[in-house]
DNA sequence: TATTGTTATACTCTATAACTATA
DNA sequence: TATAGTTATAGAGTATAACAATA
């Protein structure tokens, strides 16, 4: 006879409902702004070094490079981004940040400063930095890759049996 | 200017991350079983108390009845659930699980457990005891409903400002 | 007239692959 | 021949609402 645990004891299940609670209300949180998360993460990246390509973008958020013409499509369009031609390489394009979009994204990172306090508020400062830590810790045992979000790349390596921990 | 946090520092994208991640690896390892977490919370559901309705099972696990009829047809084509009649309600189907539904139901649980394992693989037996107050905590900040998981009901309550927390 | 379950429809999101222009 | 970007297409998943049977 299996155990059955009641949901709520489960770290699994606790991480996958937070998480989609998490990522829904911060998709809310944005939506005065106009943008959602993934546009968000366009332009930390083009804010955090501008001239780099799509293809390049396409890398670091790993998604495919069809979804980032959506994406840069729909930022251009509200004047947060611009195209411009690399003159070195005429097929690429270089990402710049408009004034508005260097706006937008500051307005959004101070949202996400904001998010991150309400998620938290039901915690104390010490009790806040240890989960920080130990929601680390189980992120780094299944060496997923830094700074990028699965819901940007569902082909990425779920938390699964064989992802072995980093050595040392 | 706004603070730009890495965000491998930032509480609520290490939720979002480690939610999807750890929804994937759970729905990759109930594969072999030829069912998808929300069969398994229709298993679950039936498997508690059998003889039940589909609209009883809509509001305990928050779909629309609509997405019930795919899940319960499919598991009832494999032989797993029994949909019968009600007498005293000929409207009503009475759910049950068949013997082989017992069976992949006791399977499910022990991968679950298995996988509960493998999220906590990185940490020890205290830490894990402590992550998992924290996220009950965080969990109940926000009066969120227990034991329903929003990749059901995506309509459900975000993790969001105005969210008072439960009074006392 | 209301409710259980079902079906039909329409919408969103996505990956894949074909295509173009440059290299 | 290969690469950056774009477009076309097709598939999955979903909510909404119309519907049939029963109450």
């Amino acid at each position: 006879m299996v155990q059955e645990e009641p949901l709520e004891q489960s770290v699994g299940f606790l991480l996958s409902k937070l998480g989609f609670q998490t990522a829904a209300g911060f998709t809310a949180i944005l939506e005065p702004l106009g943008i959602v998360p993934p546009h968000f993460a366009v332009l930390r990246f083009i804010g955090g070094a501008e001239g780099r390509s799509q293809q390049v973008l396409a890398d670091a958020v790993g998604v495919p490079p069809s979804r980032i013409v959506a994406f840069v499509d729909a930022l251009e369009e509200r004047g947060l981004v611009e195209r411009r031609r690399n003159p070195s390489d005429r097929r690429a394009h270089a990402l710049y940040l408009t004034t508005e979009g260097r706006r937008i994204l500051d307005a959004a990172q101070a949202l996400a400063n904001q998010y991150e306090e309400e998620v938290c508020a039901g915690l104390s400062d010490g009790e806040r930095a240890v989960l920080l830590e130990l929601l680390q810790r189980v992120a780094q045992s299944h060496e997923i890759p830094m700074n990028v979000h699965p819901g940007m790349r569902m082909e990425g390596p779920p938390l699964r049996p064989g992802a072995t921990p980093p050595p040392g």
